[in-house]
DNA sequence: CTGACTGCAAACGTTTTGCACGGTA
DNA sequence: TACCGTGCAAAACGTTTGCAGTCAG
């Protein structure tokens, strides 16, 4: 993928931090604030928080970097993607990504009731198979 | 219903405050904190917000009081039920509890994949039907 | 060259904590 | 009576803001 690209599109100007943001969202699937702010210690000894809480920020704003929020923990970020619902291991606490299809369901939601959907959240709050097979 | 049994029910001391609560979860059905805190005053002039946290996260830790995350909105608490989806008005920002058959999607997903499934959350965001029909 | 981005420090709003007092069982 | 709950004030926490210096376009 190419992050100069994506940004550019936009209209976010192309900086070092802000493609290191993207690479990371992008290698991790979904990272918090604080996970974030440790993996770009590495890169940038002295980027602030302020900074990855602006460009998030920012990156939701134009809807290219979606958050997630989690009952008990913190909210993750992810770069948008098709719909999907999310599973989060209450053991390991692992955060996946399922195929599922929620035109069906919104569709099917769109019809027996007079809500128009905007957008769907789905998530499955268990033990995944890796904890479960120990 | 009888909120001294519940509380009783659940090992926790019956008091004024946490009747009041519970009561008033039961008649408004989704709430934060703030339009707890404020509904509260009228019975409770001196009520703290510390005592509604304190209480609020008892009775999560109980689990008869459930959690509601929602994106650009503070969570709102409601009373335990079964599974349900929740449909959040962008226009108006009404909370609406929607009959919803969890348990097939649970099935499905089950049967499809290796993950299993402890709780689901489905949260719908879109146009109400008093808002749509303006 | 100009406007936008960064990093720092301070401010802010929300939630939690410690403690003395009061109420429940 | 013993313990738990309340309310207050202070602390802790996560996030945002303002600003001076720097960098991308």
């Amino acid at each position: 993928m190419n992050y100069t690209k994506l940004l550019k599109d936009y209209n976010l100007k192309v900086t070092p931090q802000r493609i290191a943001i993207v690479d990371e969202l992008h290698k991790h699937g979904h990272m918090n604030i604080d996970s974030l702010y440790q993996v770009l210690l590495v890169k940038f000894p002295s980027i602030s928080l302020a900074t990855i809480y602006k460009n998030i920020n920012a990156m939701i704003e134009k809807v290219f970097v979606d958050e997630v929020k989690i009952e008990h923990k913190k909210s993750v970020f992810e770069l948008s993607k098709k719909d999907h619902a999310h599973t989060i291991c209450s053991s390991c606490g692992a955060i996946e990504d399922m195929d599922f299809s929620l035109q069906n369901l919104m569709k099917e939601v769109a019809s027996s009731s007079s809500f128009e959907i905007e957008k769907t959240s789905l998530c499955f709050t268990g033990i995944c198979k890796t904890c479960a097979s120990k």
